[in-house]
DNA sequence: TTGTAAGCGTTATCAC
DNA sequence: GTGATAACGCTTACAA
């Protein structure tokens, strides 16, 4: 009823106002200066609701991540929302934590109009059954459209991997990583991953194995210690690594997060880092430098990551095909005091 | 034109669709079948864009906090969400980062129906006209009703003095700590509080001075830094009290973050926590237990924050009359390492 | 228990 | 430039 009010106070037609409120170009100079007094009288601001459901877009954008309080994400997010705002989307976010979400559960969020698209960050759970009903792998919901839904961040389960992803080359980073610590002398290298439900950290898996296995190191299997990616995960996880024999002399983290944990867990065990043991993190969150010692980490492009998965989305939404290759944006080695050469022994 | 042709094709009226969706009871058994026969057939999701405009509501809450990096804000933010998805809410995060919003941005997202109510976590600044138009004290947009808006963690703004909160006493959490400091012997204490324009520490130094003056202490001045609330901030702080002669024995920041940052600056000018200096915190947020030292700091119930105050929005948001006083939960002084006597001079 | 039909506040397509 | 008016997809009296 309200933009009802505004035109019979303004002494017009609904549709002038609606025009004068999308495009006042169209509007004669002196009815825009009647429309618009009649809407500061009655304070009248446009529904939304109303005008969403008549455009048959919500200008909403779902955003599922395994779990905000990681600041690595908050930087993704920080990309994300830069560019909603310049596109005119709102940001809803959805924390999976550690449970498992079936992918048709995401595509009924866009077919159910309750939002125009999806970003899924890091990890989805692999665990989706393949070709239940609505997205098979030459997808389509009954014959729509596929849905929006661009990943960032990681490596993603198969039913996945037609869609397309903006991420770090997991492989090659943690291969460089691992290198880092070979070339400081250590043989013994343990990895510190996450659960194994998890994609977010497999890759970085694949490339510290890869760069032991160039250099002809062995990768013993208890020198690889599984997790949640949380601090207390790490802790076990090192507890476990500690009781190894013969033990590593390097900890390669899946994440910082992890690694600030494992650091504490060392210290605690009377180790000093590095002299008897070095740690190496990924992601560069913004506390890695502040550590004691500050940690040697692979950085990502965090906000550049968000903002590319957003206009890529914002892309998909537009109805252009963006393709489903993966969008690699360069990490970087960042070498602080956390690594050093391997105790004399 | 969905639930038509699903009404079509089970032979029955969209009124009985409908009804099969919200309230299968009224539906005979039959009818019944026929209808989900149809829905499965044709893959029909009901439009959220269209029945919440028939609603009147949009089942969104915004949330709107300075920023979602800090870890503490990940804790209140899982409190909001559990609380959501019972009652069926979807979450919108705005982050504000360091600009002034003015009210009726916030308000006008109510009422031009973008959201059901919004929650207000921390700081907002204080710079907001009194009285501009649709939010007097007495309030209402024009005769309608106050928009449901709580409060979260912080006292606030005087024009939102009128409005629901949940939080700590801070001041005399901060007083309790301060008088922590006094008691190992500390005379001389500084304080880092945020930028002067944030409201997100002002009880925090209210109660900081309390203490202090109630010792008997004095409080210098210069024993008081600004900055913003990061790491950044809190280096420049450091830096600035380090300069300060004679300079204070141990530090109080207004959060965690920011003792993360001192600590990091303080190490970096060779002085060892806490036998130098002592550094003390807010929040307890995840990260305070594994720095080096550990982090004494004061706990507040992050979770317990975010659930009564989403509860309460709820209520509100239902039409219950919630009133305007704050809501104080429990906070909780935890001594850590980083605390300790004062040098010896 | 089911069907008919009004109406929610917009925008868009026409004529004028 | 402006004004009627028909959708959009759903819920909900009210009637049958």
């Amino acid at each position: 009823m309200s933009i009802k009010q505004v035109a019979k106070i303004a002494g017009v037609s609904i549709a002038t106002v609606s025009r004068y409120l999308n495009s006042p170009e169209h509007v004669r100079e002196k009815t825009r200066r009647k429309v618009q007094e009649a809407i500061l009288q009655t304070g009248y601001a446009p529904n939304a609701l109303a005008r969403n459901f008549r455009r048959g877009r919500t200008s909403l954008v779902v955003v599922i991540l395994p779990s905000v309080g990681d600041p690595f994400f908050a930087g993704v997010m920080r990309g994300i929302w830069r560019v909603a705002r310049e596109e005119g989307y709102s940001i809803l976010i959805r924390e999976t934590q550690f449970n498992t979400l079936e992918f048709d559960e995401y595509s009924d969020i866009v077919f159910s109009k309750q939002a125009d698209g999806i970003i899924l960050l890091a990890s989805t759970s692999p665990f989706m059954k393949e070709g239940n009903g609505k997205l098979g792998k030459n997808g389509g919901h009954k014959g729509e459209k596929l849905p929006p839904i661009v990943i960032g961040c990681e490596t993603v389960a198969p039913q996945l991997s037609h869609y397309p992803s903006v991420r770090v080359d997991n492989e090659s980073a943690a291969a460089e990583a691992t290198r880092h610590l070979i070339r400081l002398g250590h043989r013994r290298i343990g990895f510190i991953s996450g659960l194994h439900t998890s994609l977010l950290t497999r890759g970085r898996e694949q490339g510290y194995r890869q760069a032991m296995t160039e250099a002809g190191l062995e990768v013993a299997d208890n020198w690889i210690a599984e997790g949640r990616q949380t601090i207390e995960g790490a802790r076990g996880a090192v507890h476990y690594l500690l009781a190894q024999s013969p033990r590593p002399t390097a900890i390669f983290c899946a994440n910082d997060e992890m690694a600030m944990g494992a650091m504490h867990e060392l210290r605690r065990a009377g180790l000093r880092i590095p002299e008897d043991i070095s740690v190496l993190g990924f992601d560069d969150i913004r506390y890695a430098e502040v550590l004691d010692p500050p940690l040697t980490t692979v950085a990502q492009p965090a906000e550049e990551i968000g903002e590319h998965t957003m206009q890529r989305l914002c892309r998909a939404i537009g109805g252009d095909d963006i393709g489903g290759e993966p969008e690699i944006v360069p990490h970087r080695l960042v070498i602080r005091e956390s690594t050093g050469a391997p105790p004399a022994d």
